[in-house]
DNA sequence: ACCAATAATTAACCTAGGTTAATTTCTTCT
DNA sequence: AGAAGAAATTAACCTAGGTTAATTATTGGT
Protein backbone atom coordinates (compact mmCIF):
# COMPACT_ATOMS: atom_id res chain seq x y z
CA UNK A 1 0.00 0.00 0.00
CA UNK A 2 1.11 3.48 -0.49
CA UNK A 3 2.43 5.33 2.17
CA UNK A 4 0.95 8.80 2.00
CA UNK A 5 -2.12 6.90 1.28
CA UNK A 6 -1.50 4.52 4.51
CA UNK A 7 -1.19 7.81 6.71
CA UNK A 8 -3.75 9.76 5.67
CA UNK A 9 -5.95 7.65 7.81
CA UNK A 10 -4.65 9.63 10.29
CA UNK A 11 -5.53 13.17 8.69
CA UNK A 12 -8.57 13.09 11.14
CA UNK A 13 -6.87 12.13 14.17
CA UNK A 14 -4.01 14.84 13.66
CA UNK A 15 -6.73 17.64 13.13
CA UNK A 16 -8.62 16.69 16.46
CA UNK A 17 -5.32 17.85 17.59
CA UNK A 18 -5.66 20.96 15.77
CA UNK A 19 -2.60 20.25 13.34
CA UNK A 20 -1.97 19.19 9.58
CA UNK A 21 0.34 17.46 9.27
CA UNK A 22 2.37 16.97 6.26
CA UNK A 23 3.43 13.19 5.30
CA UNK A 24 5.28 14.55 2.23
CA UNK A 25 7.67 15.56 3.96
CA UNK A 26 8.55 13.38 6.66
CA UNK A 27 11.62 11.17 4.52
CA UNK A 28 12.49 8.77 7.88
CA UNK A 29 11.69 5.43 6.36
CA UNK A 30 8.72 3.91 7.51
CA UNK A 31 7.76 0.25 8.52
CA UNK A 32 4.60 -1.67 8.07
CA UNK A 33 3.31 -4.26 10.52
CA UNK A 34 0.58 -6.55 10.39
CA UNK A 35 -0.05 -8.29 13.47
CA UNK A 36 -2.61 -11.26 14.02
CA UNK A 37 -4.97 -11.58 17.27
CA UNK A 38 -3.14 -12.75 19.92
CA UNK A 39 -0.18 -11.45 18.59
CA UNK A 40 2.38 -9.07 19.86
CA UNK A 41 3.50 -6.04 18.31
CA UNK A 42 6.67 -5.77 20.88
CA UNK A 43 6.84 -7.73 24.16
CA UNK A 44 7.82 -6.71 27.43
CA UNK A 45 11.18 -5.79 27.63
CA UNK A 46 12.27 -4.87 24.39
CA UNK A 47 13.39 -1.72 22.95
CA UNK A 48 10.43 -0.36 21.61
CA UNK A 49 12.07 3.67 20.71
CA UNK A 50 9.43 3.71 17.66
CA UNK A 51 6.32 5.39 17.37
CA UNK A 52 3.53 3.28 15.52
CA UNK A 53 0.43 4.39 14.18
CA UNK A 54 -2.54 2.05 14.78
CA UNK A 55 -4.87 2.15 11.32
CA UNK A 56 -7.21 -0.41 12.18
CA UNK A 57 -7.82 -2.87 14.79
CA UNK A 58 -7.68 -2.95 18.32
CA UNK A 59 -4.91 -3.24 20.97
CA UNK A 60 -4.24 -3.66 24.61
CA UNK A 61 -0.80 -2.77 26.87
CA UNK A 62 -0.35 -5.19 29.15
CA UNK A 63 2.33 -5.71 31.81
CA UNK A 64 3.05 -9.25 33.58
CA UNK A 65 4.62 -9.46 37.14
CA UNK A 66 7.50 -11.49 38.24
CA UNK A 67 5.00 -14.30 39.55
CA UNK A 68 3.71 -14.33 35.91
CA UNK A 69 0.13 -12.02 37.05
CA UNK A 70 -1.06 -10.04 33.64
CA UNK A 71 -1.90 -6.77 33.59
CA UNK A 72 -3.91 -4.57 31.29
CA UNK A 73 -2.64 -0.83 31.28
CA UNK A 74 -4.95 0.29 28.91
CA UNK A 75 -7.02 -0.85 25.32
CA UNK A 76 -6.60 1.49 22.46
CA UNK A 77 -8.89 1.29 19.23
CA UNK A 78 -7.33 2.53 15.93
CA UNK A 79 -6.96 5.22 14.77
CA UNK A 80 -4.90 5.98 17.17
CA UNK A 81 -0.93 6.62 18.28
CA UNK A 82 0.64 3.87 20.24
CA UNK A 83 4.19 3.02 21.87
CA UNK A 84 6.20 3.46 25.17
CA UNK A 85 6.57 7.22 25.50
CA UNK A 86 9.44 5.76 28.03
CA UNK A 87 10.65 3.20 25.59
CA UNK A 88 11.30 6.06 22.41
CA UNK A 89 12.49 8.70 24.66
CA UNK A 90 14.90 7.03 27.17
CA UNK A 91 15.81 4.76 24.79
CA UNK A 92 15.17 1.92 27.53
CA UNK A 93 13.49 -1.52 27.94
CA UNK A 94 9.94 -1.09 27.55
CA UNK A 95 7.67 -2.10 30.59
CA UNK A 96 4.58 -3.61 28.92
CA UNK A 97 4.07 -5.59 25.73
CA UNK A 98 1.31 -4.50 22.82
CA UNK A 99 -0.65 -7.45 22.18
CA UNK A 100 -3.44 -7.16 19.12
CA UNK A 101 -6.89 -8.31 20.00
CA UNK A 102 -8.03 -7.87 16.37
CA UNK A 103 -5.79 -8.34 13.68
CA UNK A 104 -4.22 -4.83 13.49
CA UNK A 105 -2.58 -2.79 10.78
CA UNK A 106 0.20 -0.75 12.19
CA UNK A 107 2.93 1.72 10.94
CA UNK A 108 5.93 3.07 12.64
CA UNK A 109 8.92 5.25 12.60
CA UNK A 110 12.01 5.43 14.55
CA UNK A 111 11.01 8.09 17.26
CA UNK A 112 14.69 9.86 17.55
CA UNK A 113 14.80 10.26 13.56
CA UNK A 114 10.82 11.30 13.38
CA UNK A 115 11.27 13.75 15.97
CA UNK A 116 14.35 15.20 14.47
CA UNK A 117 12.32 15.67 11.38
CA UNK A 118 9.32 17.04 12.75
CA UNK A 119 10.56 19.08 15.85
CA UNK A 120 11.08 22.48 13.35
CA UNK A 121 7.79 22.68 13.03
CA UNK A 122 6.27 24.37 15.65
CA UNK A 123 2.65 23.68 15.07
CA UNK A 124 4.00 19.23 15.29
CA UNK A 125 5.59 20.51 18.41
CA UNK A 126 1.96 22.04 19.62
CA UNK A 127 0.62 18.74 18.65
CA UNK A 128 2.97 16.32 20.37
CA UNK A 129 2.84 18.60 23.72
CA UNK A 130 -1.10 18.21 23.44
CA UNK A 131 -0.68 14.20 22.89
CA UNK A 132 1.33 14.13 25.34
CA UNK A 133 -1.16 15.63 28.12
CA UNK A 134 -3.75 13.62 26.54
CA UNK A 135 -2.16 10.28 27.83
CA UNK A 136 -0.91 12.21 30.93
CA UNK A 137 -4.63 12.99 31.38
CA UNK A 138 -5.71 9.65 31.13
CA UNK A 139 -3.37 7.93 33.28
CA UNK A 140 -4.03 10.29 35.97
CA UNK A 141 -7.33 9.63 35.44
CA UNK A 142 -7.06 6.16 35.76
CA UNK A 143 -4.82 6.27 38.71
CA UNK A 144 -7.79 8.06 40.66
CA UNK A 145 -9.96 5.52 39.60
CA UNK A 146 -7.83 2.60 41.46
CA UNK A 147 -7.00 4.96 44.38
CA UNK A 148 -10.87 5.69 45.04
CA UNK A 149 -13.01 3.04 43.91
CA UNK A 150 -13.56 -0.48 44.60
CA UNK A 151 -13.21 -3.31 42.37
CA UNK A 152 -17.06 -3.46 41.51
CA UNK A 153 -17.34 -0.34 41.14
CA UNK A 154 -14.27 -0.45 38.64
CA UNK A 155 -16.02 -2.89 36.82
CA UNK A 156 -19.18 -0.90 36.25
CA UNK A 157 -16.63 2.31 34.85
CA UNK A 158 -15.62 -0.11 32.01
CA UNK A 159 -18.58 -1.26 31.15
CA UNK A 160 -19.63 1.80 30.87
CA UNK A 161 -16.15 3.52 29.34
CA UNK A 162 -15.84 0.77 27.07
CA UNK A 163 -19.44 -0.94 26.00
CA UNK A 164 -18.32 -1.91 22.75
CA UNK A 165 -15.37 -3.51 24.22
CA UNK A 166 -17.65 -5.90 26.95
CA UNK A 167 -19.01 -8.41 24.55
CA UNK A 168 -15.93 -8.45 22.39
CA UNK A 169 -13.08 -9.04 24.37
CA UNK A 170 -13.03 -11.78 27.10
CA UNK A 171 -13.30 -11.64 30.78
CA UNK A 172 -10.44 -12.50 32.12
CA UNK A 173 -8.68 -9.51 29.97
CA UNK A 174 -11.19 -6.90 31.75
CA UNK A 175 -10.35 -8.52 34.75
CA UNK A 176 -7.03 -8.19 34.23
CA UNK A 177 -7.83 -4.12 33.39
CA UNK A 178 -9.56 -3.82 37.12
CA UNK A 179 -6.87 -5.28 38.41
CA UNK A 180 -7.90 -8.29 39.97
CA UNK A 181 -8.27 -11.89 38.98
CA UNK A 182 -10.49 -14.02 36.85
CA UNK A 183 -11.96 -15.71 39.31
CA UNK A 184 -12.99 -12.40 41.58
CA UNK A 185 -14.44 -10.70 38.24
CA UNK A 186 -16.81 -13.60 38.01
CA UNK A 187 -17.56 -13.37 41.95
CA UNK A 188 -18.75 -9.79 41.41
CA UNK A 189 -21.04 -10.33 37.95
CA UNK A 190 -22.48 -13.54 39.89
CA UNK A 191 -23.41 -10.67 42.91
CA UNK A 192 -24.36 -8.02 40.53
CA UNK A 193 -26.65 -10.34 38.65
CA UNK A 194 -28.23 -11.50 41.88
CA UNK A 195 -29.73 -7.76 42.36
CA UNK B 1 11.37 40.39 46.55
CA UNK B 2 12.03 41.04 42.71
CA UNK B 3 9.97 39.14 40.12
CA UNK B 4 12.73 38.23 37.63
CA UNK B 5 14.90 37.61 40.59
CA UNK B 6 12.74 35.22 42.27
CA UNK B 7 12.51 33.01 38.98
CA UNK B 8 15.81 33.48 38.10
CA UNK B 9 16.10 30.23 40.84
CA UNK B 10 15.02 28.26 38.39
CA UNK B 11 17.31 29.08 35.29
CA UNK B 12 19.28 25.58 36.94
CA UNK B 13 15.74 23.93 36.32
CA UNK B 14 14.95 24.89 32.87
CA UNK B 15 18.43 24.09 31.91
CA UNK B 16 18.68 20.50 32.49
CA UNK B 17 15.01 20.61 30.20
CA UNK B 18 17.42 22.38 27.61
CA UNK B 19 15.92 25.37 27.44
CA UNK B 20 16.98 29.33 28.74
CA UNK B 21 13.73 30.86 29.71
CA UNK B 22 13.85 34.65 29.44
CA UNK B 23 11.52 36.32 32.27
CA UNK B 24 11.93 39.73 31.20
CA UNK B 25 9.53 38.64 27.87
CA UNK B 26 6.67 37.05 30.04
CA UNK B 27 4.33 39.54 31.31
CA UNK B 28 1.71 37.97 32.54
CA UNK B 29 0.78 39.12 36.25
CA UNK B 30 2.28 37.14 38.72
CA UNK B 31 1.23 35.64 42.38
CA UNK B 32 3.21 34.52 45.30
CA UNK B 33 1.93 31.62 48.07
CA UNK B 34 3.80 31.52 51.28
CA UNK B 35 2.27 28.53 52.55
CA UNK B 36 3.09 27.03 55.91
CA UNK B 37 4.05 23.50 56.97
CA UNK B 38 1.00 21.62 56.70
CA UNK B 39 -1.09 23.91 54.70
CA UNK B 40 -2.71 23.40 51.00
CA UNK B 41 -1.62 25.47 48.17
CA UNK B 42 -4.86 23.91 46.64
CA UNK B 43 -7.46 21.39 47.41
CA UNK B 44 -8.94 18.48 45.62
CA UNK B 45 -11.81 19.96 43.60
CA UNK B 46 -10.18 23.37 43.60
CA UNK B 47 -10.26 24.52 39.77
CA UNK B 48 -6.25 25.17 40.27
CA UNK B 49 -5.73 26.38 36.49
CA UNK B 50 -2.29 27.69 37.25
CA UNK B 51 1.16 26.87 36.67
CA UNK B 52 3.15 26.72 40.00
CA UNK B 53 6.95 27.15 40.67
CA UNK B 54 8.16 25.73 44.40
CA UNK B 55 10.77 27.93 44.72
CA UNK B 56 11.72 26.30 48.30
CA UNK B 57 9.90 24.06 50.14
CA UNK B 58 8.66 20.78 50.27
CA UNK B 59 4.89 19.45 49.08
CA UNK B 60 3.03 16.51 48.67
CA UNK B 61 0.11 15.96 46.37
CA UNK B 62 -3.03 14.19 48.17
CA UNK B 63 -5.91 12.60 47.10
CA UNK B 64 -8.72 11.64 49.69
CA UNK B 65 -11.74 9.25 48.79
CA UNK B 66 -15.06 9.51 49.52
CA UNK B 67 -14.48 7.34 52.91
CA UNK B 68 -11.71 9.63 53.69
CA UNK B 69 -8.90 8.06 53.06
CA UNK B 70 -5.79 9.72 51.92
CA UNK B 71 -3.33 8.85 48.36
CA UNK B 72 -0.01 10.56 48.60
CA UNK B 73 0.43 10.24 44.75
CA UNK B 74 3.80 12.01 44.63
CA UNK B 75 6.24 13.93 46.76
CA UNK B 76 8.03 17.46 45.18
CA UNK B 77 11.21 19.03 46.35
CA UNK B 78 12.05 22.59 45.11
CA UNK B 79 12.66 23.77 42.87
CA UNK B 80 10.22 22.17 40.96
CA UNK B 81 7.30 23.00 38.73
CA UNK B 82 3.90 21.73 40.15
CA UNK B 83 0.27 21.73 39.85
CA UNK B 84 -2.07 19.69 37.99
CA UNK B 85 -1.63 19.27 34.18
CA UNK B 86 -5.10 18.12 33.77
CA UNK B 87 -6.37 21.01 35.69
CA UNK B 88 -4.49 23.67 34.03
CA UNK B 89 -5.51 22.35 30.59
CA UNK B 90 -9.04 21.35 30.82
CA UNK B 91 -9.93 23.43 33.12
CA UNK B 92 -11.52 21.50 35.00
CA UNK B 93 -11.38 20.68 39.07
CA UNK B 94 -8.71 19.47 40.44
CA UNK B 95 -8.51 15.53 41.68
CA UNK B 96 -5.91 15.79 44.27
CA UNK B 97 -4.58 18.99 46.69
CA UNK B 98 -1.32 20.13 47.25
CA UNK B 99 -0.35 20.04 50.76
CA UNK B 100 3.07 21.98 52.36
CA UNK B 101 5.02 19.43 54.13
CA UNK B 102 7.33 22.49 54.99
CA UNK B 103 7.12 26.00 54.93
CA UNK B 104 7.42 26.66 50.88
CA UNK B 105 7.66 29.37 48.82
CA UNK B 106 5.71 29.63 45.39
CA UNK B 107 5.29 31.53 42.67
CA UNK B 108 2.04 30.98 40.01
CA UNK B 109 0.72 32.09 36.72
CA UNK B 110 -2.49 31.33 34.99
CA UNK B 111 -1.57 28.60 32.46
CA UNK B 112 -3.36 29.83 30.00
CA UNK B 113 -1.96 33.28 29.63
CA UNK B 114 1.45 31.81 30.26
CA UNK B 115 1.05 29.34 27.21
CA UNK B 116 -0.92 31.93 24.88
CA UNK B 117 2.50 33.87 25.67
CA UNK B 118 5.28 31.28 25.42
CA UNK B 119 4.12 29.10 22.39
CA UNK B 120 5.62 31.57 19.78
CA UNK B 121 8.55 29.81 21.47
CA UNK B 122 9.98 26.48 19.99
CA UNK B 123 12.65 26.35 22.45
CA UNK B 124 9.81 26.67 25.45
CA UNK B 125 7.90 23.98 23.05
CA UNK B 126 10.38 21.41 23.10
CA UNK B 127 10.88 21.59 26.81
CA UNK B 128 7.36 21.79 27.45
CA UNK B 129 7.13 18.50 25.79
CA UNK B 130 10.56 17.69 27.65
CA UNK B 131 8.87 18.33 30.56
CA UNK B 132 5.29 16.30 29.47
CA UNK B 133 7.26 13.36 28.71
CA UNK B 134 9.31 13.20 32.54
CA UNK B 135 6.38 13.22 34.26
CA UNK B 136 4.72 10.92 32.02
CA UNK B 137 7.16 8.82 32.65
CA UNK B 138 7.68 8.77 36.42
CA UNK B 139 3.64 8.07 36.59
CA UNK B 140 4.67 5.18 34.41
CA UNK B 141 7.12 3.82 36.45
CA UNK B 142 4.92 4.45 39.76
CA UNK B 143 1.74 2.48 38.54
CA UNK B 144 4.53 -0.46 37.70
CA UNK B 145 5.39 -0.57 40.78
CA UNK B 146 2.09 -0.59 42.06
CA UNK B 147 1.02 -3.84 39.59
CA UNK B 148 4.23 -5.40 40.05
CA UNK B 149 5.66 -5.23 43.49
CA UNK B 150 4.27 -5.86 47.01
CA UNK B 151 3.76 -3.62 49.86
CA UNK B 152 6.63 -4.43 51.89
CA UNK B 153 8.37 -3.85 48.27
CA UNK B 154 6.76 -0.51 47.85
CA UNK B 155 8.29 0.35 51.27
CA UNK B 156 11.80 -0.74 50.73
CA UNK B 157 12.08 1.43 46.98
CA UNK B 158 10.28 4.12 49.18
CA UNK B 159 13.48 4.18 51.18
CA UNK B 160 15.66 3.91 48.21
CA UNK B 161 14.33 6.73 46.26
CA UNK B 162 13.52 9.27 48.83
CA UNK B 163 16.35 8.74 51.75
CA UNK B 164 16.04 12.25 52.49
CA UNK B 165 12.02 11.94 53.53
CA UNK B 166 12.32 8.45 55.16
CA UNK B 167 12.89 10.29 58.06
CA UNK B 168 11.70 14.09 58.08
CA UNK B 169 7.95 13.18 57.17
CA UNK B 170 5.34 11.14 59.25
CA UNK B 171 5.03 7.22 58.52
CA UNK B 172 1.31 7.87 58.21
CA UNK B 173 2.24 9.59 54.56
CA UNK B 174 4.56 7.35 53.89
CA UNK B 175 1.88 4.26 54.41
CA UNK B 176 -0.28 6.56 51.98
CA UNK B 177 2.08 6.99 49.27
CA UNK B 178 2.45 3.41 49.25
CA UNK B 179 -1.05 2.75 49.40
CA UNK B 180 -1.52 1.33 52.59
CA UNK B 181 -2.56 2.29 55.81
CA UNK B 182 -0.18 3.22 58.47
CA UNK B 183 -0.81 -0.14 60.57
CA UNK B 184 -0.17 -2.13 58.11
CA UNK B 185 3.60 -0.35 57.27
CA UNK B 186 3.69 -0.18 60.95
CA UNK B 187 3.19 -4.26 60.88
CA UNK B 188 5.33 -4.34 57.89
CA UNK B 189 8.39 -2.62 59.53
CA UNK B 190 8.64 -4.77 62.30
CA UNK B 191 8.20 -7.88 60.35
CA UNK B 192 11.25 -6.09 58.79
CA UNK B 193 12.96 -5.47 61.76
CA UNK B 194 12.75 -8.91 63.11
CA UNK B 195 15.68 -9.81 60.87
C1' DA C 1 9.96 21.22 81.87
C1' DC C 2 5.21 20.17 81.34
C1' DC C 3 0.97 19.33 79.11
C1' DA C 4 -1.80 18.34 75.14
C1' DA C 5 -1.98 16.66 70.88
C1' DT C 6 -0.32 13.74 67.43
C1' DA C 7 2.04 9.62 65.79
C1' DA C 8 3.42 4.88 66.13
C1' DT C 9 2.91 0.29 67.86
C1' DT C 10 0.57 -3.83 68.97
C1' DA C 11 -3.22 -7.09 69.32
C1' DA C 12 -7.73 -9.21 68.01
C1' DC C 13 -10.73 -9.64 64.66
C1' DC C 14 -12.73 -8.94 59.74
C1' DT C 15 -13.04 -8.87 54.65
C1' DA C 16 -11.97 -8.43 49.77
C1' DG C 17 -9.83 -10.72 46.84
C1' DG C 18 -6.33 -14.59 45.78
C1' DT C 19 -5.62 -19.76 45.01
C1' DT C 20 -6.76 -24.29 43.61
C1' DA C 21 -9.53 -27.30 41.61
C1' DA C 22 -13.77 -29.36 39.85
C1' DT C 23 -17.67 -28.45 36.61
C1' DT C 24 -19.99 -26.25 32.97
C1' DT C 25 -20.33 -23.39 28.95
C1' DC C 26 -18.43 -21.37 24.68
C1' DT C 27 -15.39 -21.47 20.63
C1' DT C 28 -13.13 -23.13 16.97
C1' DC C 29 -11.51 -26.38 13.91
C1' DT C 30 -12.18 -30.30 10.87
C1' DA D 1 -22.10 -32.14 14.01
C1' DG D 2 -18.58 -33.57 17.27
C1' DA D 3 -14.16 -33.30 19.54
C1' DA D 4 -10.61 -30.50 21.75
C1' DG D 5 -9.37 -26.48 23.79
C1' DA D 6 -10.29 -22.23 25.99
C1' DA D 7 -13.17 -19.44 29.01
C1' DA D 8 -16.29 -18.85 32.72
C1' DT D 9 -18.49 -20.32 36.90
C1' DT D 10 -18.71 -22.04 41.45
C1' DA D 11 -17.09 -23.74 45.88
C1' DA D 12 -13.74 -24.30 49.71
C1' DC D 13 -10.11 -22.49 51.70
C1' DC D 14 -6.20 -18.92 52.48
C1' DT D 15 -3.85 -14.43 53.18
C1' DA D 16 -2.57 -9.55 52.92
C1' DG D 17 -4.09 -5.85 54.47
C1' DG D 18 -8.15 -3.20 56.68
C1' DT D 19 -10.59 -1.90 61.16
C1' DT D 20 -11.00 -0.83 65.88
C1' DA D 21 -9.16 0.05 69.96
C1' DA D 22 -5.94 0.15 73.73
C1' DT D 23 -1.02 1.43 74.88
C1' DT D 24 3.14 3.71 74.30
C1' DA D 25 6.22 7.01 72.17
C1' DT D 26 7.07 11.75 70.07
C1' DT D 27 6.32 16.50 69.12
C1' DG D 28 5.17 21.19 69.66
C1' DG D 29 3.55 25.13 72.27
C1' DT D 30 3.61 27.85 76.49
Amino acid sequence: MDRIQLQNSFQAYFNELGYDIDWQRLTVPMDVHVIRKGDYLFQQGDFANRLYFLHSGLVRYVSVSDEGKEFTQTFAKSPRIIGSTKAMVTETRVLFGIQALEDSMISSYPWRAFYEQMRQDVGFLECYAKFLERIFIAKEERENAFVKHSAERRYLDFCADYPELKNVIPQQQIASYIGITPVALSRIRQKLNRR
